[in-house]
DNA sequence: TGACATTGTGAACACTGTATACATCGGGTC
DNA sequence: GACCCGATGTATACAGTGTTCACAATGTCA
């Protein structure tokens, strides 16, 4: 429940900020995105805002609610740039075709955003989280359709082609997401963070392939 | 190069320490065992010393190169862990049977190092790394051996055992790597955090399965 | 013995997250 | 319209961090 807002557009900017919360998630969202999730500094949020320091303890109770609401924001945009490639993929192909395409656009539309975003990627991720949370349409896209949500569709979509057997398809999206996040992490902060991207994006392919064979 | 050391036990403990790198570093491994890279400070490991905080700049220029070296450690204990199970597999079965042997080894070998000690986990890999230093005997078992030279020798002996095509294997190390890595990075800082031990066993078992099956 | 490099100490700085007390404002009630 | 109150900001302070500078103690070697 948010109070309505009465004030006039120039009493805003004097005592009263107006939204310091979204102010401080933006700079939240800008820190991450230069360094990552302990790029997140309070202070300088506050900064940014022209604020004094502890007043964001009134929008948030922790240093830590700050970098779940950034998280929050970037697992949303994950789920937005996976949705494009997911909605694109052509739906009058075979069925078979059809499904390895939607399982391929989650994989790519994952990594391209890692890629693309590494700071909020990172952010998304490397936080206390679980799995209900990944799954909660709040953190999803404008649909409601979260990372997982949308792979869980295209496992689905494999198994009604009869590309994936039954029995193998619970606990599937643990599978497929293991391997594509793993090269994300390995990629972003790991031993493989000097690899160019082009290897790394062929790489991205080629595991993509492996998991659909594999699965 | 180290200096010879012929100071007397008695006047080792008084004003020089004797050896605080090493007390240093075995300082940073307790704190990275119990909470992460993150957890690794500078200031309390010369507390728990016995020594002036600033003492640690002697041997170390800056506080990630403390976390470096307890990363490296961390590396060199993983690659044990990987060589035990390795060097366990039977060598008289089939090359078949024995490239899948060995490769599971590897794979469960780093599960298991990761599910054991996920602070020191996180240390070897969430810091700054290339694939050199991943690939350095310095970093390797007692014998030199890296986990990713471990993994190099299994698929190895996949292509010979024909149970991998040759040009297939090229790369073939990242595609492995990342699936066992992945599950791991989202079961110890992820979202599968809360998932119990016995699923993500299971996980570990069946990803392993589709590595060998996809690559 | 005396110069010298090594390795420790002391004090300080800038920075962080966070707590406690206080000021200021807007909106609802008599 | 006066008044109180909850919401939201400020001032100040504290403990903790990494890091630096000047200095002291120590062992080594000419």
């Amino acid at each position: 429940m948010y109070t309505v807002f009465t004030m006039s557009q120039a009493s805003r900017d004097r005592y009263r900020h107006g939204d310091l919360r979204q102010a401080l998630l933006e700079a939240g969202l800008d820190m991450a995105r230069e360094g990552g999730p302990d790029a997140i500094v309070l202070r300088e949020a506050t900064r940014r805002a022209g604020v004094a320091p502890n007043a964001a303890y009134r929008h948030f109770a922790d240093r830590s609610e700050l970098v779940r609401a950034v998280s929050d924001r970037a697992l949303a945009e994950l789920a937005e740039g996976i949705e494009a490639r997911f909605d694109a993929v052509p739906a009058d192909a075979d069925p078979v075709a059809h499904a390895h395409g939607l399982l391929r656009a989650v994989g790519e539309g994952y990594l391209d955003y890692a890629f693309r975003e590494p700071g909020l990627f990172r952010a998304a991720f490397t936080v206390p989280a679980d799995l209900d949370r990944a799954a909660d349409p709040v953190r999803g896209s404008a649909r409601g359709r979260t990372p997982l949500v949308l792979l869980g569709v295209a496992l689905d979509a494999m198994v009604e082609a009869g590309a994936l057997s039954a029995e193998r398809r619970p606990g599937a999206e643990l599978l497929a997401w293991s391997s594509v996040h793993g090269l994300a992490c390995l990629a972003l902060d790991g031993p493989l963070r000097a690899l160019d991207p082009a290897t790394v994006a062929a790489t991205g392919e080629r595991l993509i392939a492996m998991v659909v064979r594999g699965l």
